[in-house]
DNA sequence: CGTTGAATTGACACCGTTCAACGACAGTGG
DNA sequence: CCACTGTCGTTGAACGGTGTCAATTCAACG
């Protein structure tokens, strides 16, 4: 496991795992110094709201986040984030969110104001192209979720937006070999994946009872690794790391 | 109607519309230039496939694309393109990309060579930053599809990709009074939707049994826009044009 | 006028929602 | 230590949305 987390314990965990973009000491130096301010919230803060002006972006450090929008009175989680995620950095271009960005459990979270980022823009073009690289990866991601949601069930998607957890926070250093603890709540992973809590809890206790993974509490236990990617149809490729669309780490200018 | 297309026929309408970021004259000049090379293709082309490498981007000029995931056969609508498009910007970050670019219909495309960006990147900021506003712009798109496939059944789905491709239309010139045409099929929207054409086609019989709207071969007709879109459930703020995230023309710096 | 792809229809099984109630668990204060 | 409390999770039953298969009609075009 790579040291950067504990050299920049700020920004450490940012595109940790995406080889395609290793950055330079320099770069990591000029980001951790970056982050200009940095608090610990509870559960259920927002710490962005959607049409609100924003004049900063925030990398999480620790915890959990995510994105989410509310219409008539329905929520839908539209994103998760982990430690690492610049996660709202497409701010910096939207100027307003289309979203609120809320913290589920506790979290860690550290801003760097738009200011900072424009002039990062003018004297650092290939930092500048690590961080387009970070919001073109949140689309990717976004896309899948759009596939799935459009070509699975409950009980896989479910099974899917929990394996792509688990693989990002083995990405950044902080996966375990039997599953993963989070804060969510079935309720939560409702609003993920489109459909009611009743009928997640009848999702789950099918993964349950088919052998292959355990949902309680936001503990994730997963029995059989392989069955469980398989059942829930993932292919980690979009998320850059390793794999069929690596590319290896050089910075593939042109 | 501004006059942009006219004088910059192949870049004239990129972002067309979104009066966050007015591009100047100097910058569409800079972007029209750097459009080396432009084809027409026939409807069904594919201009990038999955996993490739690619060294260069594409903007639509004139027709539709669609980008594709094709998974265990079956294939989902992740995205879809309209004149002015820059399509696959975010590839000269990603560098593969985790899903195909298609045509829908006959279309003209113009390339920039990731070259030509990366030199933009280097001498010309305010432009960078236009190009990573697209791409934001494009993940936001996608989370209003992740959001609407979580929330609606089948036939208001329809309805609001419908609705965001008729809006989208609009904002960058080509949008007309009652309706518009897309060479798109039953079959299409219900990869769109995550369906069946056998249910797309009932829904769509609904939506035109209650006076709404009609899809005939294409032909989109709506009788009544208003109800169109608000069985639609569509707000067209997360497009960024003028409205709710709208923040003035300024480049709003910092 | 026959071919082809697109749109349409019916019957039936299954997935998912809804409402309403109950059970399990962790934290709190007596 | 126990009772209380609120959140989270669990269950059943009725109903409506969606998938599936298979057959048919329609529109466009050579």
């Amino acid at each position: 496991m790579t040291a950067e987390p504990e050299k920049y314990p700020l920004s450490g965990r940012f595109l940790l795992g995406r080889s395609r973009y290793v950055m330079s000491d320099q770069e990591r130096g000029i980001f951790e110094d970056s982050i200009e301010q940095v608090e610990e919230f509870g559960p259920s803060k927002t710490l962005t709201s959607r049409g609100e002006i924003c004049d900063r972006s925030s990398i999480l450090i620790a915890g959990f986040a995510v994105r989410t929008i509310i219409e008539h009175g329905r929520r839908q989680i539209v994103g998760i984030q982990v430690p690492g995620d610049f996660m709202d950095l497409h701010g910096f271009a939207l100027k307003r969110l289309d979203h609120n960005l809320v913290t589920l459990g506790p979290a860690t979270v550290g801003f760097v104001s738009h200011r900072r980022l424009a002039e990062i823009m003018l004297s650092q073009p290939r930092l500048t192209r690590l961080f387009w690289f970070s919001t073109s990866l949140d689309a990717a991601i976004q896309r899948q979720w759009t596939l799935k949601l459009g070509q699975l069930k409950a009980d896989r998607r479910a099974a899917h937006f929990l394996a792509e957890i688990w693989h990002r926070l083995d990405l950044v250093g902080l996966g375990h070999r039997n599953g993963f603890r989070t804060p969510l709540t079935q309720a939560d992973l409702a609003d993920m994946c489109g459909t009611t809590p009743v009928h997640m809890n009848r999702a789950l206790r099918s993964l349950s009872k088919a052998g292959i993974a355990q949902f309680r509490r936001g503990n994730v236990t997963v029995w059989n690794r392989k069955a469980f990617e398989q059942l829930a149809d993932f292919n980690p490729a979009y998320l850059y790391g390793r794999g069929e669309l690596y590319l290896g780490s050089a910075m593939a200018g042109d």
